[in-house]
DNA sequence: AGCTAATAAATGACTGGTCAGTTATTTGAG
DNA sequence: CTCAAATAACTGACCAGTCATTTATTAGCT
């Protein structure tokens, strides 16, 4: 009967996944400072006392909740970096519509708007942020771009900011959503969105030799 | 020899202005929370109690700070809104440009940063933000597009879509510069990127009778 | 199985420091 | 001299982090 009566809580494994997602809750609403330990504890169904059993500080669990929302999308970003060697509109429709689901099904979003939020206060998060995932992907779009380019595949720009101006709209989107829809404010479609961009954008990046 | 010296200060007009652009420059590096009032004090050149002489609370001080950087740049909006009838190509060159320039003179960007941060603490503040400023200028913007959609100048698609596209790359260059320039990132050149965004975007946009 | 240490997990009352906001006092201008 | 402007020391609340105590779990023994 281990599915039967849990009775009272007594466990170890799971506690600090448990913590880290209570507190991604709290930070991602409140922001760090304004967070208090014993919220996240109550959302944790935990006392104040037991995060101290598995963190040592408030910054430790910001960092948890931080890390954890950047460690499964590494995979991610890797993938998208093993040069996918087909027309650059399907590379870029696939990885667009990939990132719009796992951007709109993880809180991925709250830290963003944490990490834009506090970049001042913890530098290194911020680093780790910019280094392990914003710098990765964005360099791995920007060096798809560029050899679009060589193949004349791409009009004469700059890679990079190519790159930003395909990304740009899911994040704005992400941030209104964020920031806006609880003031009442009509939401985006990120999916919607996102087509409508790639393809609005590719017709003006594209040569002449392309189409879908 | 009212240059020559000032000894002591002693005024009374230009306190809460002060004040209030010490407070943006505190608020913008620490966010709301974690910025002090001896901080925002020590920065206006004035002791913590002649904040209180001009304002209520740290509150209030937030709210001048969001509502003074909001109030110039409604003029902006209203003259965008006055649609211009030339061609979409030429308003939205234009348009960009001058917001480009806006946002990179005045501390517009460090304000989105503490809007978007402290929106779920501070909704007035937000709603303010959103029906005042984005919404205008998003709905000018769209009211735009729209038109020119009528005229058979721009493809179909959502217009409010349109005009996001046009505005994200705007806003995530300016939350780059505010979060990891200060990193050791690279940052964008906020002109040159709208410049080539908005070549890129029309072309897309544009139907057949279109051309600068 | 029952009974009892021994141990691990968890608690919540407590502490020390920080900081928004107050106020008695001082300073400067007319 | 008078009054407004400004100060700096002060207060009270709040909260991160601690620790003595309680409660569940496991192990050992019979």
């Amino acid at each position: 009967m281990d599915t039967g009566a849990p009775k009272f809580r007594r466990r170890k494994a799971d506690r600090p996944a448990e913590i880290v997602q209570a507190a991604l809750k709290v930070f991602a609403e409140k922001g760090f400072a304004a967070a208090k330990l014993d919220d996240i504890a109550r959302e944790a169904g935990v006392s104040k006392g037991a995060i101290y059993l598995y963190f040592e500080t408030k910054e430790d669990i910001f960092r948890a909740v931080v890390g954890q929302a950047i460690a499964p999308n590494i995979g991610m970003v890797k993938a998208m970096a093993a040069a996918h060697p087909g027309p650059l509109a399907d590379l870029l429709r696939s990885v667009t519509s990939h990132v719009a689901g796992v951007v709109s099904q993880t809180p991925l979003g709250g830290v963003l708007k944490m990490v834009v939020g506090e970049a001042r206060n913890f530098p290194e998060i911020a680093r780790v942020w910019h280094d392990e995932l914003v710098s990765q992907a964005l360099g791995a779009m920007t060096a798809a771009i560029s050899a679009a380019q060589a193949r004349g595949e791409v009009k004469p720009g700059d890679p990079r900011v190519y790159a930003l101006q395909l990304i740009s709209p899911m994040l704005v989107a992400v941030l209104w959503k964020e920031t806006f829809v609880p003031i009442g404010a009509e939401p985006f479609d990120l999916a919607a969105v996102m087509r409508q961009h790639v393809d609005t954008l590719l017709c003006g990046m594209l040569t002449e030799g392309a189409r879908t």
